[in-house]
RNA sequence: GGCCCAGUGGCUCAGUUGGUUAGAGCGCCGCCCUGUCACGGCGGAGGUCGUGGGUUCGAGUCCCAUCUGGGUCGCCA
């Protein structure tokens, strides 16, 4: 190839034989014997064994240096045939060696082992870090993922568009990072949240179907599964489109990379299950459920109405029945330790001994009647155990959903062999705000509301449910969306009831809220996000793993230490004075 | 901002109810070894226990504060 190497450290084999050839690499181990040594060079495609019988070539050269071996190709005995790899059946008999960079011997870590080390330390070198095939691999299926993402895209005919990184800030949502302005005096750019209104604007300017794997950016704390400061979207919006049509589109897309990317996984099948938010809430706890987790949350609140037990008396009631034959008692200890540590105040269970006989500390206080209610309405079976979750209501789904999620993970129900997704649709429009007890958005103030005008001006604003969805993965939210409101009238009227002036939004969203003045198509679309994606078909429980360079949860970048300090000229010229 | 966990040689960890010169594996250095592939063998160097303060005759071990990293709640329209 050049005068580097003619081949690649993981192409060579038996065809190969008798040929002269070089490689280039790092030196990954050194086994030396003495008379003869043996290096595994390395590089971005594999490892092929090199070997050396004169020492003195190796003069300066220690693990991790950078060399470029030249010699001859041979095949190796049977029994020297390294199966592992597959470069295993030969080997490169070394005439010349050139070291192109030396390697401090003292590594801050081993590579091979550098997932075993604290984060802090990969981090700081995470050039090395990167260097471990494992690390490595996630960022080159990352690249995989994108580039089919993009073909399938394209292929759906959606426009790829990159919009603004320096825009404006935008009053509503998330913190923004700021951009100071050297040209305008105490003005700021803020890196935009989601290219949102930007797409938005592409679907008024005529463009049909918009793509982008879109950067974010959010100043707000992170989670395993959520990287602080920024992180991709694979970011689409279609025009004249309905929920459905946006389904369909996320639908394909999905399926297909999951099924490439995970080929031994199953893939739930389009149409992904929808289930309204409501319903989501009452049977999994939660506005993302884990679909492979089998077990169901049953409404009891009816059921124990009537029945005088204090625990739960004036507060609705949650039913989970599982099948725990076989567990010990410290099975339900830890259960109840669990209950207790996520702030319930107990956890009361019954298990169905018999279809006759049932026990539990909670069995007194029902007659038999009750009890053969409670067999029939849930359809228990022998060994079921049921338990019970009560709290009042903001905070009863939330419990049960926890209970829900501990017990499938104790008793191990959960079928990790398989991505099963969902839609979640029917957001609520509005919700209530905490601190103030006054009407707010719950979600994204431009999606629409289900009813358009005639909602927003004959019902009560808590009953309005929204265009608005999210797509779950096992548990994971990929993305939210809407159909999004295009008619000025309908948007003044959805904030108005927000407590919102028709002038407050020509103040804030001027550009769209002028842009849909002058004829705007429906619209809809959706964002998943794509450190996500290649989380969940990569099997890595961090986010920090599928990304190049991550940032630590304290949103910093322990390599290129940022934040840092930048000189006095610098603020002067941005106007900027620090206190 | 709250809560939880961790911080001991280069790395990963152990360190009994506070008690003599703080251990191990890997790595590193030296010597030996021509067929290993996480090679093997022998020998060696290397830490005062994140930082600061306190309790005590005595602290890696107890207390307080603080820093760093991770997780989580808040937050993420």
């Amino acid at each position: 190839m050049n005068k580097y190497r003619t081949h690649n450290c993981n192409e060579l084999n038996k065809a190969n034989i008798g040929q002269t050839v070089s490689l280039a690499g790092w030196v990954d181990t050194i086994r030396d014997h003495g008379g003869v040594v043996f290096i595994d060079l390395r590089d971005h495609y594999g490892k092929t064994q090199i070997v050396v019988d004169d020492d003195s070539k190796l003069a300066g050269i220690g693990k991790e240096s950078v060399i470029s071996a030249t010699g001859l190709l041979r095949g190796r005995d049977d029994e020297a045939v390294n199966p592992k790899i597959p470069t295993g059946e030969i080997e490169l008999y070394v005439d010349k060696i050139e070291l192109l960079s030396h390697s401090i011997n003292q590594l801050p870590f081993e590579i091979n082992e550098s997932t075993a080390t604290r984060e802090e330390l990969r981090l700081k070198y995470r050039y090395l870090d990167l260097r471990n095939p494992q690390v490595h691999q996630n960022i080159i299926l990352r690249s995989e993922i994108t580039n089919f993402l993009r073909d399938k895209m394209r292929g759906l005919g959606f426009l790829e568009i990159t919009t603004p990184i320096l825009t404006s800030s935008s009053p509503e949502g998330a913190r923004d990072y700021l951009v100071p302005s050297r040209k305008h005096h105490g003005m700021f750019y803020a890196l935009p949240q989601a290219p949102q209104q930007f797409k938005q604007l592409l679907m008024v300017s005529g463009f049909d179907k918009y793509f982008q794997i879109a950067p974010c950016f959010r100043d707000e704390d992170a989670r395993a599964d959520r990287s602080p400061g920024e992180f991709y979207q694979l970011d689409f919006e279609m025009a004249f489109a309905t929920q459905e049509d946006v389904f369909k589109a996320a639908e394909d897309v999905l399926y297909d990379t999951f099924k490439k990317f995970a080929p031994d996984k199953k893939v739930s099948p389009a149409p992904f299950v929808r289930i309204p938010y409501a319903e989501s809430m009452m049977k999994y706890g939660t506005d993302k459920p884990d679909l492979r987790n089998p077990l169901l949350i049953n409404d009891l609140s009816e059921f124990f109405r009537d029945i005088d037990f204090a625990p739960f008396r004036g507060k609705p009631v949650r039913g989970i029945a599982a099948c725990c034959a076989g567990q010990p008692n410290s099975f339900f200890e830890k259960m109840l330790a669990f209950a207790t540590e996520i702030g319930m105040k107990g956890l009361g269970y019954i298990t169905i001994l018999t279809s006759m006989e049932l026990k539990g500390p909670i069995v007194k206080f029902l007659s038999v009647e009750k009890q053969k209610e409670l067999i029939d309405k849930l359809g228990l079976k022998e060994n079921d155990t049921l338990f019970f979750i009560s709290d009042v209501a903001k905070l009863v789904d939330g419990l049960a959903g926890q209970i829900r999620t501990e017990l499938a993970n104790r008793l191990d129900m959960i079928k990790k062999d398989s991505f099963e997704f969902c839609y979640i649709t029917d957001f609520p429009m509005y919700g209530i705000s905490e601190e103030t007890g006054k009407i707010e958005f719950t979600h994204n103030p431009f999606s629409m509301p289900q009813g358009e005008m005639e909602a927003l001006c004959t019902m009560d604003p808590l009953e309005i449910k929204a265009y608005q969805y999210d797509i779950v993965c096992n548990g994971i939210e990929l993305s939210s969306g809407a159909v999004r409101n295009h008619q000025p009238d309908v948007m003044v009227k959805a904030f108005e009831i927000a407590g919102y002036t028709q002038a407050d939004i020509e103040d804030k969203f001027s550009a769209l809220f002028n842009a849909f003045q002058y004829g705007a198509p429906p619209h809809a679309g959706m964002a998943p996000g794509l450190d996500r994606i290649v989380m969940l078909l990569t099997g890595q429980e961090n986010i920090r793993e599928v990304i190049a360079f991550p940032l630590t949860g304290n949103a910093q970048d322990l390599l290129m230490g940022a934040p840092g300090q930048v000189s006095e000229q610098q603020l002067r010229e941005v106007h900027i004075k620090l206190r």
